[in-house]
DNA sequence: TATTAAGCGAGACGGTACGTCTTGTCTTGGA
DNA sequence: TCCAAGACAAGACGTACCGTCTCGCTTAATA
């Protein structure tokens, strides 16, 4: 992770992570199938430690919570890093299947929870398209953390809790 | 782009290219800069050739419209192309810069206009987040694109369509 | 030995040789300093014990004898492993110090008694350079067997043995 | 050849030659098949260059004085290289084989050049074993070369180029 | 009989060199 | 004069062995 920060994933090299954690390539081999999925690890593991599901008890600030969290984190290092993780996915399909299995959909899942509080609670109609939902929250963040043409702040969080919730929201009485 | 179609773009080398073309490769170094950029001139001009602005007098149709052919072309083959330019956009920041530009923005124009249209008939919100409403639609696509996990099918433009309207259009009276 | 004639000595390894023993690597490591040691171990109780003094009564004649089982234990499956011997002796100047002491200086031992037994009867000049003499028998068997470019047969240990006796030997009476 | 001179032909690494020659190592896999082509090719026209075929008009003396020259020149520096390419002539038999096409073969030419001015001469006998005696004329070498029990002197070359014409000359007259 | 120590298999480890691959630049020779 | 052909420097890749090291599991000797 520190090697990370430093010289970014694109020129993190298998060489230079060996030598930094003073260890054989082989080593490094035996573990890991390659580069994405040792970085896929660390960063799995970082991802589920430092963004908690919010409990408001309302599921749009749940669910704008969640977004703003995770824009936090992508904002103090880690958008690198899931982008350089989507880069080895585009140009490794079985890389690819693996950060869809243990990375994007426990990232869905969690999202999905908050969702369903919702549907529960009776804020959300319960024949919403979680799935479609789902699409509509973390689409545009990757959308905008890939593009990097607009920035992930809370403004951008609020907005698509907001939107999200006029889709498929009910209103509330009065 | 016989050869994109045939090797994939992960695949898809400068020697290959040149090889093919019969061409030597100082000969493609003198017109693009490498890879990426001598794929998106050839994939730019498809993409605006081949995604016209439908013009059905109706907001919510128009978007349904566009993305369906939007998707309907990367099913078609040029799903590959687009998710190996974002790799490189990835990779090279600078890349990235130029993929916004030229094709990232210029999609998001093409969608904007169609908004603008829905607000000049009034079938849109005056005060409506316009680029907010851009990432909810594009968002979307490529992080179905991207990550493989649902397909791009018509019922797909249609939810994001639909759910959009509901988030930022003016309900039909009665 | 198994090993050694199925895989040849270069492609012998360590490993390889533990693994087929049933063996952790550290109880080779124990016992030897490394595979040419364990391989002259092995091989140089297999020479000593295959290829007897002959005792013909006659110098030229037992020359010639050892010689011929010399060229035949080759022959037989002994001529690879005596190169890969020979190649990490040359590698490894310290494995080649070892080599000549408890090998090549041993043949030499057994070849100069053959020759002393001549000078005992009178068949060999008393002068002979019997240092010489030994590295003209064995020199030349070492040469073909490590170039390969003509073979060890009972043709060749004879004119060996019998040009060497006419530079050295005293022409018998009559 | 001065890394040669410096390293010793074990401790030659291809990355080193490439990184001294100020080379990239794709440049020598394009010329070379690995390291004992190339250092077989440096050394090839090295020995074709400086052990000249002498002429004396007398065998025995141009004999000895062909082993003499090459004795000298591997005792000024060539010895560790020509160990060096019979070690991988010994672990890669298809090197073998190139090593006896292009050296050992060339050397035995040059040495039967001699020997046949001398059966020209009538200083050897017509029917005299050229094979064999090229054999016991540089068979000695190799041996003492590779096992190192004993210099490599003028001594030694008179001695074996003596003791030869013993077993195949033609006594003079008187 | 219970305790301890030695020796072992298994295999992970740091390290080094390999031979392959692709990049973007430079050079050459024929049209 | 142009350009295909491809050599070139650079450097990461993933593999193969090396010789060292640490783990537990026997197994034998000691208490």
């Amino acid at each position: 992770m520190d090697l990370l920060r430093e010289e970014g994933y694109a020129s993190l090299t298998i060489d230079g992570i060996a030598h930094r954690a003073g260890v054989g390539k082989q080593t490094i081999y035996r573990w890991w199938k390659g580069k994405p999925e040792l970085v896929l690890e660390a960063f799995a593991s970082y991802a589920s430690r430092e963004i908690p599901l919010p409990d408001t008890g309302v599921a749009q600030a749940d669910i704008e919570a969640f977004l703003a969290t995770s824009f936090r984190k992508l904002n103090e290092g880690a958008a690198p890093v899931v982008r350089g993780l989507m880069a080895d996915a585009i140009l490794d399909p079985a890389f690819g299947d693996l950060l869809r299995e243990v990375f994007i959909s426990r990232r869905r899942d969690a999202l999905k929870t908050l969702l369903e509080r919702g549907i529960a609670r009776g804020e959300i109609s319960a024949d919403a398209d979680i799935e479609l939902a789902v699409d509509m929250l973390f689409g545009p963040m990757w959308y905008r953390l890939l593009n990097r043409h607009a920035p992930l702040n809370r403004r951008f969080a609020s907005g698509l809790a907001s939107r999200l919730m006029q889709g498929i929201g009910i209103a509330p009485a009065g």
